[in-house]
RNA sequence: UCCCCGGUAGCUCAAUAGGCAGAGCGGUUGGCUGUUAACCAAUAGGUUGGCGGUUCGAGUCCGUCCCGGGGAGCCA
């Protein structure tokens, strides 16, 4: 008998066709019994109708607890009344275990006790939803950049100094000296894009910043571009069409895991070319006429990002910081060099910053004296330096929190549950 | 790190003004021919987060510690 997937049922009716899984959940009703058996790629109903109830089956079903491991084989029918439109008349039921005590009831349960059963967890219908959307957002990223000739580069994990100075580091011991795990893929990219031209690092990003909030994660995945010769202007526009084919492969593919999230996709559909654009001294006004306490000169904070989410269906891109609120390595506006070329996207519905990049400093002298002035020490960034002094060049880049963008795409608000296993702030079990 | 909130049965919660510790779900037993987190009946299940204090009497009031949740700052 043939082994299938729940997801390819469709194409087996009529067939005899065997199903590896767990069990969902059962019921009974007199001379009749269901199983809802789950694989992994979907739930599928299987029954058994009897009027004897010694029938063999009956006795295995009622042996079955929840997530006990099966194997059912039987006839595939077309069913109306089955979830899925689909059921499996039961000829077998093969029982690998019988499950005890299963902890994650079919009910309502507080987040910490479903997080201390994370483990569990993800095998409930929402979690497998959002993992599934998830996957999706990667292999979209993956794909978009893989397509447009970029060279995939890995960063290193381990790395002797702050890529950015400024964020605190997880510190682990290197045989006999201190290493750091990385906060960005970023000055390593640099390097790559001189030999490669355009390059992409995705991997997980580390921040042992003691932030509790439902946007924040302490290790985090990152994709992050960098495209030697590109202006700001270059990296908006890629930073614009990635998104744009996110959600694009997200609606196409995921239809379903939205539907089992309840999240409307209209927002989503919303999203057009092209992203409104908005300098920081234009958005500073506008907020303040909203009634943000803001000043020129400040970052923006949660109430800022929310402001600013609500004027667009789209994510807003804002550019041109003022150069004291970012990082060392942002190139200044040439007429303004009090200004950054730098852009952080913000999403909408409130779900903030997914995208922060800009054109990076090419010029030798402005970035030995940045490094200076930021008080970062020379020697840990001699080959970061070198990159100026051999065929220096103009480049750009940035980088996309795969997390964030998910719960957008799920209209979740916390980001806790678009990763399998998060870290959190006092949260590294399990 | 700061502000706010919470911790009672395996889970989700209730318990008047300080006065006998309760319910639903899950478990177990029995019933039901189409269930959709099925339903009906019965049944078992407790060191009220720890320590200390007030009181004739504390789940309830006070102190302290632990654990967690929400928010802020910072950022993807």
């Amino acid at each position: 008998m043939t082994w299938v997937y729940i997801e390819d049922i469709g194409k087996h009716e009529d067939e005899d066709v065997e199903i590896r899984g767990w069990v969902y959940n059962k019921r009974s009703g007199g001379k009749i019994r269901f199983i809802l058996v789950r694989d992994g790629t979907g739930i599928l109903q299987a029954t058994v109708f009897s009027a004897d109830d010694q029938n063999p089956l009956f006795l295995k079903f009622d042996e079955l607890t929840q997530e006990s491991s099966l194997i059912v084989r039987g006839r595939v029918r077309e069913d109306k009344r089955a979830p899925g439109g689909y059921e499996l008349s039961l000829q077998d039921i093969e029982i690998i275990q019988v499950a005890k005590d299963y902890p994650i009831a079919l009910k309502e349960h507080t987040t910490p006790f479903l997080m201390e059963h994370r483990h569990l967890w993800l095998r409930s219908r929402k979690q497998h939803a959002v993992l599934q959307v998830r996957t999706e957002v990667i292999r979209a990223i993956r794909n978009f950049f893989d397509d447009r000739g970029f060279r995939l580069m890995d960063t290193p994990i381990l790395t002797p100094s702050a890529c950015e100075g400024t964020t605190t580091l997880f510190e682990t011991k290197y045989f006999d000296q201190m290493a750091y795990l990385s906060q960005s893929g970023q000055l390593y990219n640099e390097a790559t894009a001189a030999a490669f031209g355009k390059v992409y690092c995705f991997g997980p990003a580390f921040r042992a910043e003691k932030s509790k909030t439902r946007r924040h994660l302490i290790e985090f995945w990152m994709v992050e571009p960098e495209v030697a010769f590109a202006t700001l202007e270059d990296t908006i526009e890629l930073g614009q069409d990635l998104i744009l084919f996110i959600i694009e492969r997200v609606l196409k593919n995921r239809r379903a895991d939205l539907e089992e999230l309840e999240r409307d996709p209209k927002p989503l559909e919303a999203v057009s070319r092209p992203f409104p654009r908005i300098t920081y001294d234009e958005i500073v006004p506008r907020l303040q006429a909203k009634g943000s306490p803001i000043q020129y000169g400040d970052d923006f904070g949660a109430p800022e990002e929310g402001l600013i989410s609500e004027m667009s269906s789209s994510p807003v891109c804002i550019t041109h910081f003022p150069a004291a609120i970012k990082a060392f390595y942002m190139q200044p506006d040439k007429d303004r060099p009090d200004l950054a070329l730098g852009v952080d996207f913000m999403a909408p519905e409130s779900y903030g910053e997914i995208i922060g990049g800009g054109q990076r400093i090419h010029d030798l002298e402005l970035l030995e004296r940045r490094i200076r002035e930021h008080n970062l020490p020379r020697e840990a960034y001699a080959w970061y330096i070198d990159l100026r002094k051999y065929g220096t060049f103009p480049h750009s880049g940035f980088g996309l929190g795969v997390e964030r963008t998910v719960s957008w795409m799920c209209g979740i608000k916390h980001i806790r549950e678009t990763i399998p296993f998060p870290r959190l702030l006092y949260r590294i079990y399990p």
